[in-house]
Order: C-alpha cells, then structure tokens, then sequence
DNA sequence: TATGCCGGGTG
DNA sequence: CACCCGGCATA
C-alpha cells in the first residue's frame, strides 16, 4: 500500500512538473526523494489530512502554499532507507512568512539527514512557494514597486531568501497584511537600525540569487549617506532625521524627501559600504526645537550633520564645518545641492512642480551642471546672506561673510 | 540688480 | 591662517 501511494505520489509530482505547476527542475529522482521523505516522515497516512507536504494528488496545488505547520513524525516504520532517517523531522513550510518557511529540520539529528533528504526537503519548500498567488503579490520580485510608491524590495521579502537567524523577530507566521502592518508600526530607528544592519553588515548571502541588480537608496543629505534598502525606509529616514525636526513643518516636508535621497543600483557584491562616521543623526538625537531661536549650540553631535532649515541650532552650530576640514567623501554634493531647492521648509513655494521628479534625474542635471565651467553655478539653496539678511550679517557663516562658498548651507 | 563666490590681497 | 574685498558669473 504504501508503495503504491508513494509511486503515485511521485507520479503525481511529475504530473505536475509537465504541468509547470512545480519547478521543471526537480527531477524525477529528486521525485523519488521527495516522496521518500515525505512517507518516511509519515505523511502517508492521510495525505489529505496530514497538513504539510501535501502530495500533488490533492485537489489543488495552491492548498499546500499557505499551510504553516510542524510535522511531529513516529518512529520510523518498514521500508529502511540507505540512511536511518532522523526520528523526527521538522520541516516547516509557509509562504506567507520568508524567513521561517524553510526552516527545516530542528531536531538534534539534523546532522545526519543526508544531503539527498535536504534537497527533498528544499525542493518542498520551493514547491510551498512556485507560483506566487494573488495574495502574496507583494512580495513579487518581478514589480518591485507597489501602488503606494513603496517598494520593499531586498529586505529579506525575496522568496527565495533563506533566513535562519531571523526566527525571533515574528513569533508567529504573521499574514501579509499583519506583516506589512508590523512594518509600519516599528518605531522609525529600530527599522532603520535594522535595514542598516542589514546593508553593512549583512553576510554574503549565498541563497540569494547573483548578479541580480539591487537597489538601494542613499541619503544625499551631507555628511549623511545612509544607505537603505528600501524606499520607505529612506523616505522615513529623511523625514524623522532631516526634515521634521518641528513638526509643524511635517506637512510641507512630506513630498520632499523625494530631493534627499538618491536611487543607487549595485549588483549583487561588496555592497557600498556607508562611511564609519554613520553614527550620525538618528531621529532621536535633536528634539524638535523651535525655529528661529538662535540659541547657542546644545548638542555636540548636530555638527555632523547637516544643518536643518528648520532649526536655528544646527544653523548656527554646523557653523564649524568651515573651520573643519571638508568632508573627505563628497556627498553627491550636486544633486543635493539641486535637491535643496526645496530644502527651507518655510517656503514651499517651488515643490508643486518638481516634487514628482525623482533625485536620480536631479542627480543628472546636477551633473550636466558640474560639465559646465570652473566657476560653481549660483544653486538656489539658501545661504546665509537669504537666510539671516544683510542685517544680520553677523549669524552668517564665516565664508559667507568673506564672500567664499557658504559652508553653512553646502552644496 | 541681487547674489554667490573665485581669486587675490593684507596683516 | 584668518580676514577682507574686487570683480565676475549667474539668476
């Protein structure tokens, strides 16, 4: 009996591979290995019942892509393998949860599934994810870019990511939806922690695919840099560190993180690697203060970033920067430097036009800019002259009033 | 014309 | 090196 069940679930699994239902791929023999484990881990009894590793014999091969379960197997029975197969196996398979769904094996005798029994096992966890449902399309690698302008994209959402340090993180197989609300109600630093972490120090993924183009986003705010993954990530980050130091500006800040951050794409390597002078700006570190109060600088750590238009402090505080050396990496100084157009929050008067046009062909024009004669281009940032007038020439910055480059306001 | 800033001068 | 300014380019 259990022959003949295992033989028609092997032929069954090749029905399917004819069909493309299941990745073409997986050969015959790895058919063999699959039922073999699948009926050594006791999935024979009642295959409609039994919960994961479904044989292809049931109704529909979408019933087994969302079924997150562990298999508690009995003692193996009759039909010895070459191998004794672990007393019990634990594979556990969902799509809706990447960084579980092919956590496999945690029993103590992993160690001895050989390797045939491994590549069952993973070809289980590919058929769990073939074909992408509806449901799950927004973890689609082929249309990174969701309706909302979102794109969440290299951010451990690819399927075929395997993960097993990530287990802690989401207790239980969250759906879609409560996965994407998750996202959004992490506190704004712990997922920029994260997806930084993730971007400097993540490990030479091996599963992942090579040579596939990755897309980051870099912060263009100067002597910032922060690279993120993800657009919501980058915008979140503009927004919380750069932009809504007051929050009374958060409305007319909300489209133009669009000018702060610049869409860099690397294939799959050495990943760019931020400047170690990262610790910078969290969205913690300078409470929001009230502008236009020039009071004396408070906080060491707001000279390293860029001065806000928002606050008098940074103002006045990033006035050091001309004392110090310039920054040693250049900070896609043009593209900044146009993207700062709309950058004083206190006049919005430019955004209606050039809010929808992304920094990347900012970042061109920039450097159709920079092509041009020695003789720096006058940007329409702000500078100090602007900013504090002629009357108070004295809050400008000290190359403003020698009539050099504004080091308070860079470009 | 206002502004930004290069190039050069001075102490 | 800090400070200052003439003069040019640009918006």
């Amino acid at each position: 009996m259990r022959g003949k069940s295992q033989s028609q679930f092997v032929s069954s699994l090749m029905k399917m591979r004819r069909r493309g239902l299941i990745d073409s791929c997986l050969s015959q023999s790895q058919c063999c290995i699959l039922s073999q484990v699948y009926f050594q881990c006791g999935g024979a009894g009642d295959p409609q019942t039994d919960g994961v590793a479904q044989p292809a014999s049931s109704a529909s091969p979408s019933c087994s892509r969302s079924i997150s379960s562990c298999i508690d197997v009995p003692r193996r029975s009759a039909t010895p393998p070459p191998t004794p197969p672990p007393p019990v196996c634990c594979l556990l398979i969902t799509s809706n949860e990447p960084h579980t769904h092919t956590a496999l094996c945690s029993c103590p005798a992993q160690q001895e599934v050989d390797m045939d029994e491994l590549m069952a096992a993973m070809v289980l966890s590919s058929l769990s994810c073939s074909p992408p449902p509806q449901s799950s399309a927004h973890r689609a690698t082929a249309a990174p870019w969701t309706d909302s302008g979102t794109v969440e994209l290299s951010d451990s959402s690819s399927s075929s990511y395997w993960s097993v340090d990530r287990g802690p993180r989401s207790p239980g197989p969250p759906s879609p939806a409560a996965e994407a609300n998750g996202r959004s109600a992490t506190p704004p630093d712990e997922g920029l922690d994260m997806e930084l972490d993730q971007v400097l120090f993540e490990e030479p993924a091996p599963r992942k695919r090579r040579n596939s183009l990755k897309v980051a986003y870099r912060c263009l705010w100067p002597s910032c840099e922060k690279v993120l993954t993800s657009l919501v990530g980058i915008k979140r980050h503009i927004r919380t560190t750069h932009l809504c130091h007051g929050g009374e500006h958060e409305r007319c800040s909300r489209s133009e993180e669009d000018f702060y951050y610049s869409e860099i794409n690397q294939w799959d390597g050495p990943l760019q690697q931020s400047p170690p002078s990262a610790p910078q700006c969290g969205p913690t570190s300078s409470p929001p203060s009230p502008p236009s109060s020039p009071s004396p600088p408070s906080c060491s750590t707001l000279s390293r970033s860029a001065p806000s238009p928002c606050s008098s402090i940074w103002q006045v505080q990033s006035e050091h920067s001309y004392q110090a050396p310039p920054p040693s990496h250049v900070v896609s100084p043009g593209a900044s430097a146009s993207c700062r157009v709309t950058a004083p929050s206190t006049t919005c008067s430019r955004q209606g036009a050039a809010v929808r046009v992304r920094s990347v062909s900012v970042g061109e024009q920039w450097l159709q800019h920079q092509s041009a004669p020695c003789r720096r281009i006058r940007s329409e940032a702000k500078k100090c002259r602007k900013v504090y007038g002629i009357e108070h020439r004295e809050l400008w910055c000290t190359a403003c009033r020698w009539k050099k480059a504004c080091q308070r306001f860079l470009d």
